[in-house]
DNA sequence: CCTGCAATGATAGTAATACTATCATTGCAG
DNA sequence: CTGCAATGATAGTATTACTATCATTGCAGG
């Protein structure tokens, strides 16, 4: 069986959509690639159309900007993620053992899923956990989300906040202790690898530790009533 | 009783010390004034220097680029916070009141402090809400690290973690609750003024129900061993 | 009182960034 | 085979992120 998976993404997104051109899923796979190796800051189009062989005019013709281009790498990501998690599981009754799938989907090691063949998934990970949150700390955040850029994000804050509720319906706090969940799974890896002093996970680096604290974190709050 | 607060600095912070000249000041105080008013990605050197109605010039022999400028304060935020921190919670004994006592201080709108002439607390602490974590987020923290950019950041953590243990010896991630306690007192507050659906925390926008998020979590957490 | 040096101001200049515009070429849908 | 959309090639502008130079000021120590 092969298939390939196409996620649709918000109009706003993007000028031209990157995922119907050939030019455009290079713009993809290179963007990650680039990003990746010298971080947000340091990538521009010019260099992004050198690597590529094309020019800077025509990654413009997609991409209003690069903080466009950043956004639409983060709802693709979310959006692959939710995909993931509601793959992963399904049939699964135990809201146990589906919150502990969601917390090891987001806070391990992801690897490249090959139905998408112009986004590793893995390098897009480790972007999301370094770059992810620069996209709505933003003064127009506010636009942004008007414009529905975040949806994704959202959308699986809500699941995961749904999971909450189904373990116990009277927990008060389910979305933002989803939303927690969700940047802790990224700041305690970057935390882990960047600024250990932060964290708990000495010199291991092993994912399995955030799931760890991840997991206790979850069940001590929302087991108590 | 007039008191003047100083806070020594790392000299790595900066080239020339703003809190020791007119100048610094006015780069300190025009600053917080204009990263609050239109972001950290708006913000140069040239607008501060026509704001302060200096040169700019004169502000790059104080701070290397804009990103070194936003650490200081994040280092000094840091810093004037642990202060409060010590003071707020001396002669307490009890750690539940202390680490109370802490969440309030992490979760709730800051007063200027009038014993800092030239820095507004109120207006520095929503500048680490939105952009304080991009200090740190960078392809170059290891480097900022070596020069310990981030120390008052990972003191009060250590500080934070200490007060944890106090409660719960053998509580198992004393450091990564404390981290997490500080970016989430900022992420929720961030998230309930501009992303409202990642919380629980409705049209109120309302500090306090940051607090009874936070204390229910570490609470929660820590209470079961 | 003067002198000397550090801090500041004023101005200029450069390379890179973040775009926008124009026109030529190509390739494939009808 | 033709026409139009996508791409390529090139150029140009305003702003950003600096660095350099020289003149001015102000005050600390002799």
């Amino acid at each position: 069986m092969e298939i390939q998976l196409q996620i649709k993404m918000n109009e706003k997104l993007f000028l031209r959509n990157p995922e119907q051109s050939v030019l455009g899923k290079k713009i993809i796979l290179h963007s990650i690639q680039l990003i990746h190796k010298n971080g947000f800051e340091d990538f521009t189009f010019k260099k992004l159309a050198k690597e590529m062989g094309s020019t800077e005019a025509g990654i413009y013709r997609y991409f209003e900007n690069k903080h466009r281009l950043l956004i639409y790498l983060t709802a693709w990501y979310w959006s692959w993620l939710e995909y993931q998690v509601s793959f992963q599981t399904n049939n699964i009754e135990d809201p146990v053992v589906k919150l502990k799938m969601l917390i090891k989907l987001l806070a391990t090691t992801v690897d490249d899923d090959i139905n998408t063949s112009h986004v590793d998934e893995s390098l897009l990970h480790q972007i999301i956990i370094t770059e992810g949150s620069k996209t709505y700390l933003t003064k127009h955040v506010s636009e942004d989300n008007k414009d529905q850029l975040f949806k994704p994000y959202k959308d699986l804050c809500a699941v995961i906040g749904n999971m909450i509720l189904e373990y116990n319906p009277s927990y008060k706090y389910p979305k933002s202790l989803a939303s927690t969940i969700i940047e802790m799974a990224h700041f305690q890896n970057f935390f882990m690898n960047n600024l250990p002093s932060l964290t708990d996970f000495g010199g291991n680096k092993d994912d399995l530790e955030i799931v760890s604290f991840l997991e206790d974190l979850v069940f001590s709050t929302i087991d108590r009533t």
